[in-house]
DNA sequence: GCGCGACATTAGTCTTGACGAACGTCACAA
DNA sequence: TTGTGACGTTCGTCAAGACTAATGTCGCGC
């Protein structure tokens, strides 16, 4: 089959994102995670079937199929190279480098790629905690909690920052108050009523809304000095 | 006016390269250096002129506007910036940057070019030895001469070595006789009837005809020892 | 069992950037 | 003066990838 458009690159990982257990995923969210009308979805999910990159049930939402998944991996691995290499090595900013790796993962060179990978020494993660796939494909599982779903009294290490919103402001946000990959966090207390959560984060405090801790997971701790 | 499309940056900088001093370029020489037909040229030269980047007098071929040539020089800057990096940084071969070069100056961001460029501390030159213009599109004006035109006994020092070729295959020849930037010429003869080229490069005898000298550009020494 | 709303799909259109075929235009030669 | 050939331009078309409007289809409530 021939290379990949841009576009069908998008709509692969994005059905990657949605349905990672390869799941179906409705037309409607692909439409909304790819800001397109779903009617374009429909034509593209046809497209994507006859290159048996999807499985198309119509009505029935769609789902990657064996190929289609390699390929989406093949483009979390770019992309996850490149905005780790943005940070690392050119130094920019952690919050604002995932826009610029959105656009490169589709451009750049399998040579320009694995050049970038070598001066890094393979990393298994990126900035933000994401694993790597390696050159295969393989991601090791890793079961992680939302941060938001902890109880009060509980410890944790966060691993991931996951955010979509764009220009990063949160992740510039979380990044001023400590919520950085590897920080230990404690869930001082949780009030439910008034959905505030306070958590101490490397030793400092820190109070927010359940809205504001979307997208960060944690490693929980299982041990002894859970009832405090 | 608009972000320029990747084509329309393409034009440009054929524009650019074909009629440098502002001279007017025919619709099929442009149409020859970008492979595509005269009449997707007519047609993108309409569109530049109406967005006042080229001037199009129908029939008389097109030259750029001043905003024309700013927008392409930035173009050019972009590339050579591109292949210093894939070179310097990332350790690709001089022969096989220019592909990826040529895919990236028009997806980089302005801050990443700008990290890539400090990172480098600003290169001059690229690694083919052309100027790197700065950042308000300067570039200082240097007067070289193909190797080819030189005659017997003349010494020179190579300056640019261009190349259109793909894959870059005459490229990786030169380098390998030590026709790079810096490289000391003398032109030992030149017999015109079979055009055969005799020269000692770096120390070292180097015989071509002149087409494959084609694109190594020199700075012809002014010294007594002429005559030789 | 019928209707209504949510959602998906079909149908037709737009834009970009390419193409080939056909048609101008112009300079030079006979 | 009139060909003739080179070159440029006009015109109609295509493919990708998006859109809107219209049409299906399904499931649930009554």
């Amino acid at each position: 089959m021939q290379a990949l458009t841009r576009s069908e690159q998008d709509y692969l990982k994005a059905l990657y994102a949605l349905g990672p257990e390869g799941g179906a995923v409705a037309t409607s969210r692909l439409a909304e995670r790819l800001a397109v009308s779903p009617p374009s979805v429909t034509h593209m999910l046809a497209k994507l079937a006859a290159g048996r990159l999807v499985a198309h049930a119509p009505r029935a939402g769609a789902r990657l199929t064996t190929r289609g998944r390699r390929q989406a991996i093949e483009i979390v691995r770019r992309h996850r190279i490149l905005e780790t290499f943005l940070v690392r090595v050119l130094g920019l900013d952690w919050a604002e480098v995932h826009e610029d790796a959105e656009v490169l993962e589709h451009h750049i060179s399998d040579r320009v790629l694995d050049a970038v990978d070598r001066l890094m020494g393979h990393p298994r993660e990126d900035p933000h905690g994401h694993l790597i796939p390696d050159r295969a494909g393989r991601l090791r599982p890793r079961a992680l909690a939302p941060l938001g779903s902890l109880a009060r009294g509980a410890r944790a290490t966060v691993r991931e920052i996951r955010d979509r919103d764009p220009g990063g402001r949160r992740l510039a946000h979380w990044k001023r108050s400590g919520l950085v990959p590897g920080a230990e966090v404690v869930v001082r207390d949780v009030r439910e009523i008034d959905d505030v959560f306070e958590l101490e984060v490397s030793g400092r405090r820190f109070v927010t809304g359940s809205e504001g801790l979307d997208g960060v997971m944690v490693e929980p701790r299982k041990e002894a000095g859970r009832g405090h």
